[in-house]
DNA sequence: GAGAGATATCTCGATGTCAAGACAGTACAC
DNA sequence: GTGTACTGTCTTGACATCGAGATATCTCTC
C-alpha cells in the first residue's frame, strides 16, 4: 500500500482500511478533506478579522451587501440564501449589525412584508479593508498549488457544487 | 469573459470582478468553494444520521473511537485533537454520550490526570450502521466525477491541509 | 527531591445558530 | 373580488460551541 500519511486524512483512510476492509472509503479522501480544510479556514478567517474588528459573520453579511453593488441594498431573504442561514439567524445578525452601526434597516416601499438592509459608511469602510486582507492571505494559502492545478481543483469542486446551487 | 455561472460560487466571483476589479478573487474559486460545500455536506450528514437517531457531533467521537481498533478506547484529548474541537466542547460531548449509553468512561490507569472513554455495545452497533450508510451517500455526492479526477481532487485538497495537519 | 512549568480534564458564562411557529402582506385562480 | 396558498420577516426557546480559567497530576531540571 502506499500509506505515506502525509495529512490527518491518509491516517483516517489508513485506520478505516485496517478495522473495515468490507468498505469502500475512497469518497473519505474527497469529502474528509473538504470538510477538516472548511474548519481550518474558518479558524484562519477568524484570525484575519480579527484585526479588524469583524467576526466572520458580519464580514459574511457586509460582502454580501457590498458585492451587490450600489447602492449596497439587499432584502433579509437575499441575505440569507447568499450566507446559507435560517431567517431567525439572519434577522439576528442584521439587529446586531445595524446596532454597530455597519448597516441600515428601511421598510421595502414595493412590498410591506418586506425590508431592505443597507452598508453604512463605516461598513463599506470596514468591509473593503478586510476584503483585501482576507484575499492577500488565502493567495498564500494556496501557494502550494500552481495555477495549473487551482484551476483543476475549483473546476473538480464546481461538479460536486452545482447539483446543490442550482436545483431547487 | 468566460462567465457560465454554473454554481453560486462563479457568480459571487463574476460580482466581485465588477465591484473590485482592482483586487485577484482567484483564491475565492478554490476556498469560497471548499467552505460552501462543507457547508452542504454537513446538512447532507445531518439528514443521513437522522435515520440512525445520531447527530454530526456524536457521529464523529464515536468515528474517532471506532478507528482506534479494539478495545474502541481513547483519551479527551485524543478525542479532540481527531475531531478539532475545543476541550469544554469535548467533555461535554462525553457526557452526553455516555448518558446515552455510546460510550463509557473510566480512569487511566496510567495518568491519575486522564481518563479513557471506550465504545459500549450499542455504541459499536450504531456506529457501524451508521458509517457504511454515510459512504454510500458520499459515494453517490462523487458520481459526476470519475475515479481520476477524484484522486487529482483528493491529491490537491491534501496539499492544501498539509501545512495544517503536520506543522504543529 | 523540590520547585517550575507543562499537560489533561473539567467548569462556567457568553454567544451564535437552528427549528418551529406567528404574523402580516401578496399572488393567483376562480 | 374573494378565498386559499404562498412569501418574507421576525420571535422564541433549546442547544452545541467556544474561551478562559480552575484543579490535579506529571515531568524535567537543578
Amino acid at each position: 500500500m502506499t500509506e505515506d500519511a502525509r495529512d490527518e486524512v491518509d491516517r483516517l483512510v489508513a485506520a478505516w482500511r485496517t478495522e473495515r476492509p468490507d468498505l469502500d472509503v475512497e469518497p473519505l479522501q474527497v469529502l474528509s478533506r473538504v470538510s477538516r480544510l472548511a474548519k481550518h479556514l474558518d479558524r484562519a478567517r477568524r484570525a484575519a478579522f480579527a484585526e479588524h474588528d469583524l467576526e466572520p459573520w458580519e464580514f459574511d453579511v457586509l460582502t454580501a451587501l457590498r458585492r451587490a453593488g450600489k447602492p449596497y441594498e439587499l432584502s433579509p431573504g437575499a441575505l440569507l440564501r447568499a450566507t446559507l442561514v435560517t431567517s431567525g439567524t439572519m434577522t439576528n445578525r442584521i439587529d446586531r449589525l445595524a446596532q454597530a452601526g455597519h448597516v441600515r434597516r428601511r421598510p421595502d416601499p414595493e412590498d410591506r412584508r418586506g425590508v431592505l438592509v443597507s452598508l453604512t459608511e463605516t461598513g463599506l469602510a470596514r468591509v473593503d479593508a478586510a476584503f483585501s486582507d482576507l484575499l492577500r492571505r488565502e493567495h498564500d494559502l494556496l501557494s502550494g498549488l500552481g495555477p495549473t492545478d487551482q484551476r483543476a481543483l475549483a473546476s473538480h469542486l464546481r461538479t460536486l457544487l452545482t447539483p446543490f446551487d442550482s436545483p431547487p
